[in-house]
DNA sequence: GAACACCAGAAAAACGTTTCGCTAGATAAC
DNA sequence: GTTATCTAGCGAAACGTTTTTCTGGTGTTC
């Protein structure tokens, strides 16, 4: 592969000259400038980035590691980074630690030595583990996505899952249900414990409080919001409408309802914080509360921007908290 | 960050043998090893990889660029690959084409600029297109996946998709069914195509041969495909099972029929080939030929790994096709 | 016409590794 | 005891850039 001096000794110049050329960096005559693009074009000459890394110190890379690649959450998610980091240049590398501690720690010691810029983190466990990560200074800006974990030194970017489990269940009781269930993620995450959080909220205002027995976790998984979900529906004294945390198992209770013979919604409500990749079109359609997951990815994508451009930053971690958005599709009925 | 340099003082030693002792690339007495790696620890050292890269001339990166990051079987892919690739000590860098010949440009030069180790591109447009980067001996080994472009200099992994489409028709003639309609891909594309010809071919095996008006492009979309089947369901002499070629398209398909209040299988019998990530629980449940996607990438993956540690390879391509499985779920009904 | 400022471009150092070739010391052989 | 053999570890070069410093030539000003 050509190199900067066989782009320099074609065009006649020093490298010196081609690297301010191709990098626009400093001036440099308008024949000069000519010839050492000519070179560069007939020698299909592109600068080598582990060695331009090296000299520069920044490698281009922005890291995105999640939580769970096979849920279709987290696809979107990549999707959605893909696109917001390289508007700004940099290329995604992609990391999954599939809920599995020894996984993450392995990943971010690999985003480390990979140089990478910044990284965007959907963690797992507790603020303890990152802490080694916080005091290294050679680790890059990070900003922790979608899940709190409790400590504030960290940028964060998140959905208000709070508000989410209320402006549902508010909508729920609005239809007049009284007997609400749900099937939660599970509580040691903030999405999963702030989803049910926003529940019981909601039904306190109301001076309601929910069976213990409608309150159940699907562990975000669609199996076992099904399985939870038939036992739940073939209680005697089932709920009128269940609130199902995430996408993947809100399908899984429709296929509940539907294997149980019941309808939806004429029997049985069913609303949801998410929803699944292409299903949009499903009949009933789900009502649900969204991520406005664009805007959160460029969120932190920003983040990561002004760290990476400020050394000087403040230590201390903004976040940034977004409101979920109700969309209604038919699958609620008034009671 | 600390550098090999400082860990060599620490431990008193020189740099070679730091490098020695951290790649264990030669022999270093117990003693000395044992200083090192105290060293290492307490300055928490990790070699920089630009560096590595540098001198190594490779960059433990391999690329993913699919043509279309939306559509949630490419989703799957970057699931798989993430895999696959870290499972060989490599990480995955994710670029999303969309279709777009023109990012598909830019994307080939960031990857050959980045050094990456090897790349699997779903490819969009013809050959041409690669034949400089086939040239450029720069270029990392290349694995084209999923869609064929008609070159063989390429190595090549793919779905058989002319018998996903002749093994899907055959279990609808099985049925019974004669009037069978298709919603297909773009033609443009060896996998709309192919799905197609499959069918094509399955029905002349049985002296049959489609109604024009029964195969129409769907575009491998939902909404398109969802005002095809309209159109196509709303014919007096509507086909009696359908064919769709991929899951999204599926997913209309589907919801067509509900909304014209026919139901599946009774009225139509819907087979598709592919199918979305977390619908496996939705009724009817879909009959469908599937890509065995962890396998595919993993041939891709050992392709790459070959390429790259036999530089002397054949020049010739290979290419591995893989044959779709059939899955049966209760979406088709006999005639 | 001389002194000076200015500027385009070149030369060289530096980034942090790996790796080749070498040295010095130990061991073994005669 | 001398020489040959071997080996653990070191020094230094090299990878391909960027960037700082330097140089030589041109233009300006009094």
């Amino acid at each position: 592969m050509a190199n900067i001096k066989d782009v320099a000794k074609a065009a006649g110049v020093s490298p010196a000259t081609v690297s301010a050329v191709v990098n626009d960096t400093a001036y440099v005559s308008p024949a000069l400038r000519a010839r050492v693009l000519e070179a560069v074009e007939s020698l299909n000459y592109s600068p080598m980035s582990a060695a331009r890394n090296l000299k520069r110190g920044r490698s281009q890379l922005i890291a995105l590691a999640v939580a769970d690649l096979h849920n279709p959450f987290f696809s979107r998610l990549v999707c959605a980074a893909e696109a917001a980091v390289s508007a700004w240049g940099y290329s995604l590398v992609v990391f999954n630690s599939d809920e599995k501690p020894e996984n993450e720690r392995t990943i971010l010691a690999r985003i480390r030595s990979l140089s990478c810029d910044g990284m965007v983190l959907v963690p797992i466990g507790s603020p303890e583990r990152y802490q080694q990560f916080w005091r290294d200074p050679a680790a890059p800006p990070l900003v922790l996505f979608g899940r709190e974990i409790g400590d504030n030194r960290f940028d964060a970017v998140t959905l208000d899952n709070v508000l989410a489990g209320r402006r549902t269940t508010r909508y729920l009781l609005d239809l007049g249900h009284r007997k609400i269930g749900s099937i939660t993620g599970p509580t040691f995450l903030s999405t999963g414990a702030g989803r049910l959080q926003g529940l019981l909220q909601a039904m306190e205002e109301r001076g309601l409080k929910p069976d213990p027995e409608h309150i159940r976790s699907g562990d975000f998984r669609e199996e076992i919001a099904y399985s939870v979900a038939m036992e739940m529906l073939q209680r005697p004294d089932r709920p009128t409408a269940i609130y199902v945390a995430n996408g993947l198992m809100a399908l899984g209770t429709m296929r509940a309802v539907n294997d149980l013979g019941l309808r939806c919604p004429e029997d049985i409500s069913i609303a949801s914080t998410d929803t699944l990749p292409g299903v949009g079109g499903l009949r009933p359609r789900l009502t649900r509360t969204e991520h406005p997951l664009g805007e959160m990815i460029d969120q932190a994508v920003r983040f990561l921007m002004d760290r990476i451009s400020n050394e000087d930053a403040q230590t201390q971690g903004r976040r940034v908290t977004f409101p979920p958005e109700l969309l209604l599709g038919d699958s609620c009925a008034a009671q």
